[in-house]
DNA sequence: CCCCGGAAGTTATACGTAACACTTCGGCGG
DNA sequence: CCGCCGAAGTGTTACGTATAACTTCCGGGG
């Protein structure tokens, strides 16, 4: 241990080890660096291990930090925690960070709504580089503003202060889920929408009402949890008769609410009404019946960002990429009940 | 900006901002440290703080935490982030950290089972100490090793390598339910039991056992997913009849796994069997009928466990304490059918 | 015999910050 | 008029590491 002058005992630092292989500190550091080969002798390299070993020396990584003025490791921004997407897309980023040698934090956006307060100052490690997944625009001013490379996934990719992008093909997702309806039949809808403001909602919209333009479609808005959702769809059904007959939801959470207003309401999914969600949640396979939904390739996009993110480190500019996504028809679509 | 031969724009240091000041780096340190009451001229801070603002100056935090041995952070490691219930533990202790000036880091050990890679490959930052909730005594090896300050939630207190716990009244919660269920008239009982090690479960299967001595009991375990309580709930509920009246599920997931088993088999949830849960997620409204279940204090318990973290790291021992948790009864228990 | 080169280490330094101890100076009480 | 004190700063050092530059030793070739 370091001399103190008593009790205290802090931890052991390299020049400690140095004392106790009886060597000096710069050779500590090139045996634990693995940088030795060639440089000191099999034996003096044991015999530094060994000493390590013994006082249960572990490096002080402000230290190294500061010498290599870098810390190998990133940010993952979320908007929130409550969906397992975001818990997988960190899955994915997490190993490709791993297998270079770099660590990965996790900052949960608060709510996912407003502003965002500074993730630096609830997540404020030093780090390298920033990934930032499905968050609002205006949630960046925080992190743009430390000059940190930027890689954001499933956002708008025409926001410039961001180094790379990868993207989910949600347009042909959604496009996916309008052609099943179209070619069971459905020709009023009800389009239940979030009402955070993202990227990834913004175009599910944007391509539901391209490719509906020759039916008719409503929209009705909510918040993203199940109690909300299911009160704005009651409204949206409690209008006139006929009812449209298919709710396309911009989430698995809303489309289970969907799918309690339609109990409520004494209609049948699928037979009086279909419902469709997005994201294939585990909620799509826990509800009866269960969810058709769009798959999302979350572990494959946490992986792609973090390899873009090392690209921009190295240098090399990464070639930006966008992942296909896909339906799958389960229990809650079906033909719409005959006039 | 420091010098560089040319290139490469390096971040301003506290010496740049001294130098545009006209000042010492040591005024820079104190005024943008404010410490510098009655120590600087008002005059001289602001001149400080201008340069601070025009150079975009941002203080080297790697140099920061070694200058002071402490980050101001910590880490909390969850066992996984597919359930709301730790985004809430998270949400808590981030709260009462931000209000010490602190940060908090979020590690995910990977699947929740088995004995947990280092949580410091990932979430490598450097940190003052750590909170660990509901995580199974094996994967704290790697966190004992590092000799940081220790909180555990929801787990084992008789793990004496952590300074301090601060823990929900489960077996409280697991009564509530048997009396619940024990004054509605059944006697004839499931448990759905996580295979997951966890003192947490450990807990729940014992409360249960406690209170139904006089009952009969049949014990099934499964992973926590939906499709594998399923499972084990239709085998079980294929059994010899007269069936059990009710299922005790030790998680939220796992009822809804035990719903969906009851209407395959034809069984009317709660008219014919009776499902308890867990946990209240939002999964329990989600699904219909809606669950009866015990919602926890998460967010309260992340609050506890920082403070008492905080507590630890000020040199003071916080006292322990335990958290109450409440039954909510919902639509998914009745009175058994009569026989 | 001398010198060169490689092996095996060591010495020294810089990273950027915080804070202790010291200086400078003007004013004021004795 | 001298000394002392407080205000306002400054010089310096240490935190623990990684690495460039240097030293020392030894064997071998010319």
């Amino acid at each position: 241990m370091t001399r103190t002058d008593h009790g205290v005992p802090s931890r052991p630092t390299s020049r400690d080890v140095a004392r106790a292989a009886g060597v000096s500190q710069a050779t500590v550091s090139l045996v634990l660096g693995e940088k030795w080969h060639g440089r000191v002798s099999e034996r003096t390299a044991g015999l530094v291990r060994d000493a390590a070993a013994e006082l249960g020396y572990r490096p002080n990584l402000a230290a190294r930090n500061l010498r290599l003025g870098s810390t190998r490791t990133a940010l993952l921004v979320v908007p929130a925690l409550t969906t397992e997407f975001f818990a997988r897309v960190y899955t994915g980023a997490a190993e490709t960070a791993g297998e270079h040698g770099f660590g990965l934090v996790l900052y949960p956006s608060p709510d996912g709504v407003g502003p965002a307060r500074d993730p630096f100052a609830s997540a404020r490690a030093t780090l390298d580089g920033v990934i930032a997944s499905s968050i609002a625009v205006d949630a960046l001013t925080s992190i743009r503003s430390t000059g940190l490379p930027l890689v954001m996934l499933d956002s708008d990719p025409t926001e410039a202060s961001a180094a790379a992008h990868v993207n989910l093909d949600i347009a042909d997702g959604m496009r996916q889920v309008t052609d099943h309806l179209l070619a069971l039949g459905h020709r009023d809808f009800i389009h239940l929408a979030s009402s955070v403001d993202s990227w990834t909602f913004d175009v599910r919209a944007d391509a539901l009402h391209r490719a509906l333009r020759g039916a008719r479609v409503r929209t009705v808005r909510a918040p993203l949890n199940v109690g909300a959702a299911r009160q704005a769809a009651e409204a949206a059904l409690a209008g006139p008769v006929p009812h449209p007959t298919a709710i396309v939801c911009d989430d698995d959470i809303m489309a289970a609410g969907a799918c309690k207003a339609a109990r409520r309401l004494g209609l049948r999914v699928p037979e009086d009404l279909s419902v469709t969600g997005f994201d294939d949640l585990a909620l799509a396979t826990a509800i009866e019946p269960e969810l058709t939904t769009v798959a999302l390739p979350a572990e494959q996009i946490g992986r792609r960002g973090m390899a873009a993110l090392l690209a921009v480190l190295d240098g090399t500019q990464p070639a930006p990429g966008t992942l296909p996504v896909q339906l799958l028809v389960r229990g809650s679509t079906a033909p719409p009940p005959p006039a």
